[in-house]
DNA sequence: CGTAGAATTGAACACTCTCAATTAGCGTGG
DNA sequence: CCACGCTAATTGAGAGTGTTCAATTCTACG
């Protein structure tokens, strides 16, 4: 078995514990460096705000939060990674936000200091750097409108159109997060996020089966509702 | 006379029509590429969202707001720029932010494809194109914390924090931008800022010499209402 | 000075939050 | 396979923070 499940008890990679290296491939298809795998447990910390960045990660399978906290305990979730993003990636020395496996999560991972090695030579790294980056800009401008100017049904159906383009398989949209991430992610509650679900429900605009089996059954009202 | 004001009625930068090349210098300090200074006037538009992006900025003189708007005109303000900032770098064909001086502002241009040139030979040039971005994604990580998270009190004090930071002068904060421009970069409501710092002035921890004039009397205090 | 836009302040309202109770869903073990 | 128990999710009622609308004051500038 070449890669690990960590319980939650157990908490995240160790000091000095090296990922298998048994397992080889590429970040984004292309940075041509060694990689590792290694699979984090639900809700198990992955790294935490400023520590060191070490490593940038790829998701291969599962749900992967950032997030930053205040200090008394207030959380904003800035994104969810899913299969094929990759995360992690800093400039600077430190991790500026901490992650977290949503739901039991495989990872690849390349050391840092081989992509910083890479990108002193190859303008090719740099530029798939740049463009991980810059999406990621790209869709925290899009948050901050979100966040800052609209309304609880509108921050909703924002969400529900990003997850169904992001991971409706066969129709059918399966969400990894609870109802709390999502409330972290909008900036509302638990209890705001489910209001505004069974509202879209009661409109006919979707179809709850199970609370994270859910069916769009109207996308361009939640686009005219995405204002 | 080198440089130019464009009055509101007036619009901005004209179909075609090219800045004066007589400035030379350089973004960053050093693109090494050539470009030229143009001057907006207050409230003048430098780019809209979804424009094609001709040119990356630079800020010498003034200040610059970017910001989305919703289809019924709720605004959220993702950035102030001020002297020395760059702005206006996308890695995708279009802005995707409008961008608008909030004072009268001389920015420094080059021609984007110039820079686009430069950045598929030279390694240093994508490396400060990412630095650029990476910026920026932090700011934008930040502030995602401020809106989804924060009171109105607490990203005041944020934004007066950021302020003194980046513009005080002689102690004395002189902001160039409006209660309105302050409330959509904060998700608030020009009223809900004008009373926040009223309540910071009564509690002693500003000075309100004007309205635009902060005397910043306790930095301490505003940093623990920062959470 | 006079005027127009900017800022402040007040009062009532609304949207979202908080607190609480109930229901549903899911994994575990008998 | 079903029952149990725990967590997640829903729903309700009341409270609170920030908004809206309106009136007044301030300030910058012609």
């Amino acid at each position: 078995m070449f890669t690990q499940t960590i319980h939650p008890t157990v908490g995240r990679l160790p000091q000095g514990m090296t990922p298998p290296a048994a397992a080889r491939g590429e970040i984004e298809g292309g940075f041509g460096l060694v990689t590792s795998e290694f699979t984090y447990g639900k809700d198990v910390e992955i790294y935490g705000e400023d520590e060191p960045a070490e490593y940038v990660y790829q998701v291969i399978r599962g749900a992967v939060r950032s997030y930053k906290l205040l200090s008394d305990g207030r959380r904003q979730i800035n994104a969810f990674y899913l299969a094929g993003d990759v995360f992690g990636l800093e400039t600077g020395p430190l991790h500026r936000l901490a992650t977290e496996a949503v739901v039991d999560t495989t990872v690849r991972l390349v050391k840092r200091n081989a992509v910083e090695h890479a990108a002193t030579t190859d303008v090719e790294v740099v530029r798939k750097l740049l463009n991980v980056t810059a999406r990621d800009l790209k869709h925290a401008e899009d948050h901050m409108l979100l966040l800052g100017r609209k309304t609880a049904l509108e921050r909703v159906a924002a969400f529900l159109l990003e997850m169904d383009r992001r991971l409706t398989v066969a129709g059918l949209l399966a969400l990894p997060m609870c109802r709390r991430d999502i409330g972290d992610y909008l900036g509302l509650t638990l209890e705001t996020v489910s209001r505004s679900l069974s509202q879209l429900q009661e409109q006919g605009i979707l179809d709850l089966s199970g609370a994270r089996q859910i069916l769009v059954r109207n996308r361009q009202r939640l686009q005219t509702m995405n204002a």
